[in-house]
DNA sequence: CTGAAAGCGCTAACAG
DNA sequence: CTGTTAGCGCTTTCAG
C-alpha cells in the first residue's frame, strides 16, 4: 500500500532509525544522508503517517473546537482567531458544529476524545457539565468558551454578557424607551440568561416596566423572524417601544417581520431595536442594526492561549478566567428618534 | 498513560482478541461475555485509541472538506449538508478553510494526506490543478465541488454558473437596464470566470452595452463596499444602470457603499443589484437582494456521494460529473422601477 | 553519526 | 466461543 519509512530507508541505503532521524533531528545527521533520504522521499513520494507517529507519541497535537452554530458568523470568527493562535503553536485546529443539541456535542466529543486530542474548546450547550466532567477525569484539557465557567477549576474565556445585556438596555431606557422585550433563547443557555439579566437588572433600576421576555427555541434568523410575527402585533398595540434581541441573527430576523407586510412598523421610530455580536451582517441590514459588539478574534485566540498554559497544570490547580468586556455600537435602528 | 484493551482484557478476564471481538463484533462473543468486558470498559473509562486503529486499518474514515471562504453562509451551509451526509455513511467530516489562498490550501492537504483522510472534497483555489493530481498520484480519492473539472477523470458537482450569469443578465436587461457592470474577483476563480461570461454572452445577444467588469481581489463584504465606492460614482453620471455582483457578499458591500452618504444612489431606481448564492442574508439586506440560488445543501450531500462512489473505481475510469442548475430569485433589489 | 530492535494500541487471522 | 500472536509505521533508546 503506501509508502513506509523502511522502503525509503532502503533507497537512501540508511535504517529506518536514520530517516526518522532526518525528518525530527536534522542536525543528528550527517548533510550528504539528509540529501540521499530527501532523494529517496521524493522518489517514493512518501508521506508522513500520523496515525503511527501519533501511536507512538500517545497524543495528537491536533484542538478541537465545538461552536453552537457554525452558520453564526460570529462563531466562524471566533473559530479563525482560534485557527491562526493554534497555527502559531504548531497545532491543528478541528472545527465541529454542535448545532446546540447535547446530543451532537457529545458525540463529538465522544470522538475527539478517541483521536486524543490534546485539548478541546467548547462553547457549551446547556447540558454540558456532565461531559465536560468526564472529560477532564480522563486527563483531557477543556477550556470553556463563550461562557465563564463557575467552576473555578475550569478555565473559560467569555464576555461579560450581564454587563453586554445592561449596555443594551440602558442605551434605549436613555431615549425614554419604557416597553422593552428581549427576544433569545433557549434560555438554558448562559448567553441568553446573563444578557436577560443584564437587561432586567438595568430596566428595574430605572423604574421602567418589567421587561418583557420572549423566548424562542434558537438563536437563528428564523426564530428572528417568528417572534417578529409576534412583536409586530405588541408593538402596533403600544405595548413594546424597544427590542434587545439575544443576539445578532436573531435581530436580523427580527426586523425582517416587523417591517414586513401592511402593517409593519417603524424602526427606530416605532421601535427600537438593538442586537448582539455586532456580526459584519448586522451594519448591512434593511436598518443597520445596534449592537453590542465582542471581540471574536480574541476570544478564539485567547482561549487557545489558555489551553496552551493548560498542559503545564495539575487538575486541581486554579485556572484562568479571561473576562473582556463588550462594546455597543450605536447605527440607525436605535437612533434617538 | 491511557487504558488500553488489554488493561480491559485484564479486568474482564478475558483476552486482548475477546475486547476487540465484543467491540467490532458482539455478535461472536456469548452474551455474558460482552456483559463482563462492558462492565470492566464502564470501570476503567476506556475508550478506543483511533490512532492505533487506523494505523492497523491503513486509512481512516474521516472525509476532508477545505472551503474557500468559511466566513461565507454560502460554503458553511454546503459543509452541513456534507456533514449530514458523510455521518450517513458513518463517517466524520474534517473542515478546513483556505481562505481562497493556494498555500492554505496545500498545507491543509498535506496535513490531510498524512492523516490519510479517505477522500477530500475540495473547492479548489485557483492554482489547485498542481495539488490534486499530486493529491490523485498517490491515490487519494478527490471530488472537485463548486466547479466542474475540465478533466473527466476528476469526479465534480457543480452549479452551471456560466448559465447564472446569463440568467441575472437577462432579467435586468428585460427592464430595458444596457449599461451592466458585473463585480467579483479574483477572476482567476472559476466561478468568477464563469459567471461573467454568462452575464457577458447574455449582454451580447441583447445587444446591449458591453459587460463593464470590475475586479475585486476577493468574494468579501469588503471587497464589495470597496467597489461600491467606484461603481457610484458611475451610476450617479449614469454609465451604469445594472449590477451583477460574482456573490452575495459582494452584493451586500456593494449596497451598503451605493445607499451611503449623502450622495448615495437608490436601489432599484437609479442601479438594480443582483447577487449570486442566495444567502440568508441576502433576502435581509437593506433592500432585499435579487439572487441566483444554488442547492447549497445537495452540493455538499452530492458530494460526498461522489466520494463514496469514488472508492470502487480505478484511476482512469470516467467519474461522474453532476451540474445543478441555478434558479432566479427576484427580491426588490432590482424590482422593474 | 548510524543501525538494530522494542513497543505504542489495535485488529484479524488462526488455533484451540 | 475465546486466546495467541503478528504486524500496521513510527520514534527512540541503546550499542556500535
Amino acid at each position: 500500500m503506501g509508502v513506509s519509512v523502511k522502503q525509503v530507508a532502503q533507497l537512501a541505503g540508511v535504517s529506518v532509525g536514520t530517516v526518522s532521524n532526518v525528518l525530527n533531528r536534522p542536525d543528528t545527521v550527517r548533510p550528504e544522508t539528509i540529501h540521499r533520504v530527501h532523494d529517496a522521499i521524493e522518489a517514493l513520494g512518501y508521506v508522513r503517517n500520523d496515525a503511527a507517529r501519533q501511536l507512538r507519541a500517545g497524543q495528537s497535537n491536533q484542538i478541537a473546537l465545538i461552536v453552537l452554530d457554525m452558520g453564526n458568523p460570529f462563531f466562524t470568527d471566533v473559530a479563525r482567531g482560534a485557527e491562526d493562535r493554534a497555527a502559531h503553536y504548531g497545532r491543528t485546529l478541528l472545527l465541529a458544529n454542535s448545532d446546540e443539541s447535547a446530543t451532537r456535542e457529545a458525540a463529538h466529543l465522544d470522538q475527539f476524545e478517541r483521536q486524543r486530542v490534546s485539548g478541546v474548546l467548547l462553547v457549551p450547550t446547556a447540558d454540558a457539565a456532565e461531559h465536560v466532567a468526564r472529560l477532564r477525569a480522563r486527563g483531557v484539557p477543556v477550556v470553556l468558551v463563550d461562557r465563564g465557567s463557575g467552576d473555578h477549576t475550569i478555565a473559560s474565556v467569555a464576555v461579560d454578557d450581564v454587563s453586554g445585556g445592561r449596555l443594551a438596555a440602558m442605551h434605549v431606557l436613555a431615549q425614554g424607551r419604557e416597553r422593552i422585550a428581549f427576544v433569545g433563547g433557549p434560555s438554558s443557555l448562559h448567553q441568553v440568561r446573563d444578557r436577560c439579566a443584564g437587561a432586567r437588572a438595568a430596566v428595574r433600576e430605572a423604574g421602567a416596566d418589567d421587561l418583557i421576555v420572549v423566548d424562542t427555541p434558537g438563536l437563528t434568523l428564523d426564530a428572528g423572524r417568528e417572534a417578529g410575527e409576534r412583536l409586530r402585533a405588541m408593538v402596533r398595540a403600544g405595548t413594546c417601544d424597544a427590542i434587545l434581541a439575544a443576539n445578532d441573527l436573531i435581530a436580523i430576523g427580527l426586523q425582517q417581520a416587523l417591517l414586513a407586510g401592511p402593517d409593519g412598523v417603524r424602526i427606530p421610530e416605532d421601535v427600537a431595536l438593538v442586537g448582539y455580536d455586532d456580526i459584519a451582517f448586522a451594519a448591512a441590514a434593511v436598518v443597520p442594526i445596534t449592537s453590542v459588539r465582542q471581540p471574536r478574534d480574541a476570544i478564539g485566540s485567547t482561549a487557545v492561549d489558555l489551553l496552551v498554559a493548560e498542559g503545564e497544570k495539575s487538575t486541581n490547580d486554579a485556572r484562568q478566567h479571561v473576562v473582556y468586556q463588550p462594546e455597543l455600537v450605536v447605527r440607525a435602528s436605535s437612533q434617538p428618534g
